[in-house]
DNA sequence: GCGCTTTTTGACCAATTGGTAAAGCCACGA
DNA sequence: TCGTGGCTTTACCAATTGGTCAAAAAGCGC
């Protein structure tokens, strides 16, 4: 059994591992953690259920590392920006990036956003060990750049907020989406007017 | 048994749907329809099991039920967006409706939320036969008001997709939120912040 | 091919789930 | 006061849940 001080991963287990945690980000994002059954990842993955629980500890265990591994990803694209570079393009590049992971991870994002709305049972650890210092130092970035005059007064915290939800919402919301537009414009659209939203918000009045 | 055509509901049978309904509305909301249980519903509403169900036909009942009865209030402050009246101040005064909503309703915005995370299951129809034909409707009087050169040429449908997901963001996310700044100021400064941001953005250039 | 470890399975379990049946309770009008 | 009908509970179920265990079946180095 896997644990303690492991030495090296096999190439099953690197392949089951993945196997499992791919059916579950499936499973878990679909149906939220207490609707998610082991049965459903077991059929989703391929695997039997007491095989799964070869390699993970239990239901929960599961759920864990998909959210740990999550956070990693999550967080990246606030990371990458640049309080050296050039203020209304980092944050127009920040969008963008979240925009494109929102389109390429839309299980992650449901995944995140499920947990968060559940009262983040097993994430407030994570949030307030990760996300707030990087919040912290960000919004503190963004200040400085609005009280050098390069961007048009806002509240940092409240901007963050706002390209968070926009962005996200095209992930967590597709389904409404899907039955309001056709999807196959819905993507260069947010791409053009979340631009032009934040552009217009973030642009300094003196020019 | 209360079905089919039903005469007057008793002031008990009232009440305790009343009692059952905003049991299940905690309950649901905050685990999602396959994470709550009657039990949960039973303890919450303070109605034993056998009970609740003789006042719902089942869990399915109940969730439709909150589902059906959400969906007007959930469209009202859209249906209130008034084609004759002056457009940035409608739409405006839209978010603030919004606003308000996700404070004063915050479980229902994650019932929602939830619901439509999770596939909206239950909720396709009511999206196409409630939602969409208002959604295309207001579209219709938004790109009326940009052709008309009273508002800043912007997509309404990714307006509008905008205005939901920073006000409901408010709601969903609260606990987030909540870890990331003091919650007794974030709503002054989320009022400001999103008429600022959509005054900038709606705001026609000619003027 | 042989022995040893890793992986997989089938059978099983206790707890929880949504739901039922029938008997009991209770108010209220005749 | 006595039914009568609406309301409530006790006792119970079958199905599903997360999880266990020992035995079988691969892998794999030699």
């Amino acid at each position: 059994m896997p644990d303690g001080a492991e030495k090296k991963p096999s190439r099953i287990q690197l392949r089951n591992r993945s196997l499992i945690l791919d059916a579950a980000l499936d499973v878990f994002s679909a149906y939220g953690y207490r609707g998610a059954t082991l049965d459903q990842i077991s059929v989703a993955s391929g695997l039997s259920k007491p095989n799964i629980l070869y390699y993970f500890a239990g239901k929960e265990d599961i759920h864990v590392t998909l959210l740990n591994q999550l956070m990693e990803t999550w967080l990246d694209p606030l990371v990458e920006m640049d309080a050296s570079g050039d203020p209304l393009e980092e944050l127009l590049a920040y969008v963008q990036r979240k925009l494109d992971m929102a389109r390429e991870l839309p299980r992650e994002s449901r995944l995140f956003a499920g947990e968060i709305i559940q009262g983040a049972p097993r994430m407030l650890p994570h949030l307030e060990a990760d996300l707030k210092p990087l919040f912290d130092e960000k919004c503190a970035v963004i200040q400085a750049w609005v009280d050098e005059g390069k961007l048009a007064p806002i509240d940092p915290r409240h901007l963050i907020f706002s390209i968070w939800s926009t962005t996200q919402h095209y992930a967590d919301f597709a389904v409404q989406i899907g039955v309001l537009m056709r999807t196959d414009v819905a993507a260069p659209g947010a791409d053009a007017y979340l631009r032009d939203l934040f552009t217009k918000l973030l642009m300094p009045a003196t020019r």
